[in-house]
DNA sequence: TTCCCTATGTTCGGTACCCCGCATATGGGT
DNA sequence: ACCCATATGCGGGGTACCGAACATAGGGAA
């Protein structure tokens, strides 16, 4: 998994969102430090209570925070993409989470090492701030999914989830099978079918074995609940740069 | 609700636990500017996108962090006592947050102004480091209760509340009612009178009219779902001093 | 003490989702 | 071009929870 190389080809740093909101100085001084990695479909970058030696800035693809049960059930806590970065632990103090960080859709990110970043951030100047207010989007976004897992119907969840995604990528199409998004949903297989097989029905995505294309985004913001709208607000509200 | 004077008498701000993890120069710093103030029952400390103007350090007494929908439900996401305070988005850099904050159980606090606490927060010392831990800490429950909520009965859902709550109780007697329960765990009333009925047919509570007794920890442990556990143990892991 | 508000108990039908098993078919690898 | 691993479709039976409506009883206020 490590080894192979992906399809995509690498990109500037300034790519993700959280480098390239910082000031000249700031980002020079990590320039020399920050390592290019690709994501390959399904790497762990890190593991529940695993060491963590850096930190990743994505500049594509989407890295899911899941949660995996003692049963092997799992859920996900929250995605993070070009816009954010993957091991908030290492400054938060914890050192590690007792969540899993996978590659949800490939991509490159460009690490740095835990040790530099934590320097960086006690400088407390302006990538401090970013990583904070990165953070609580995260926080956000981990609200909301506590509450929507609560109250609302797998399809809307499911809507919540493309557009989450969709809004991390390029294209308008997610390679994932019905699989792998039920255990992102908490939910079963079968579930997944039925709700996909009725907003295909209904004309606004369509799917084949791991692809996914959504055909009208405006069609599935009608169907999704009002989780995707908090969460997006609130991240373009802290992420505004 | 603001003006009644609560029944328990107040406490020194040593009782909570982040101010007594302070070095004693920060805490010197900081006493000229805490204030007492009660946390009478059902008080929203600050409500959903409303401006924030200090954080609330408790010293006793409980804390809901809840989300409230378009359509009235709700459901809790977090709870914090003594071992924390309320308002990390001031120092997170959001100035608030999409969710609310209300007293679940009455008790006290000492606050401090939003902007005392950031110039604090700036100096970067123990008072940034504790206040980080704390947040992952909070980080860690709001994910499991996604989790929970996703994948977990209504009965072990109950179990991990009546855990969380007594952990920042000095009692072993709640003042609650099950509808209010209800609120929090996202669920309908007669679920909660249900799964209270089952622990309080096994000899683990009893309950009356607004006041629930745990009788039986260990036998309520027994039944809790893994996620008690993990909150717990994270929650000691950081915010071990 | 009495009254009445409200917390709790109970029931009924409905539904969304689960668990298990198996059928079908797609499309990448050889 | 073929094969086969695997993605998707479908079924039946079961259960947990929902929604609404109503009965009962506890206990604070007068």
């Amino acid at each position: 998994m490590p080894t192979r190389t992906s399809a995509i080809p690498p990109s500037p740093p300034t790519q993700n969102r959280l480098l390239a909101a910082l000031p000249e100085a700031d980002y020079q001084r990590l320039l020399p430090h920050l390592e290019s990695v690709a994501l390959p479909l399904g790497w762990a970058v890190y593991e529940s209570g695993g060491r963590m030696d850096h930190v990743y800035f994505p500049t594509d693809g989407i890295v899911s925070l899941l949660y995996v049960m003692e049963s092997g059930d799992s859920a996900e806590i929250a995605v993070t993409g070009t816009e954010g970065l993957v091991g908030i632990s290492l400054f938060m103090g914890g050192e590690s989470t007792t969540s899993r960080a996978v590659v949800q859709s490939e991509g490159h990110a460009y690490r740095l090492p835990a040790r530099f970043l934590r320097a960086e951030f006690e400088r407390g100047g302006q990538l401090q701030h970013l990583l904070l207010r990165f953070t609580q989007a995260l926080i956000t976004q981990m609200s909301q999914t506590a509450v929507c897992n609560r109250l609302h119907a797998v399809e809307q969840q499911l809507c919540r989830w493309l557009l989450l995604s969709l809004d991390r990528l390029p294209t308008n199409e997610l390679l994932m099978t019905q699989e792998l998004i039920a255990n992102m949903l908490g939910v079963r297989r079968e579930g997944v079918t039925e709700a996909a097989g009725k907003l295909q029905d209904a004309g606004l995505i369509h799917y084949r074995r791991g692809h996914i294309t959504v055909l009208d985004r405006p069609g599935v913001e009608k169907r999704v609940c009002e989780c995707y709208a908090v969460v997006k607000r609130e991240a373009d509200r802290l992420l505004m740069h």
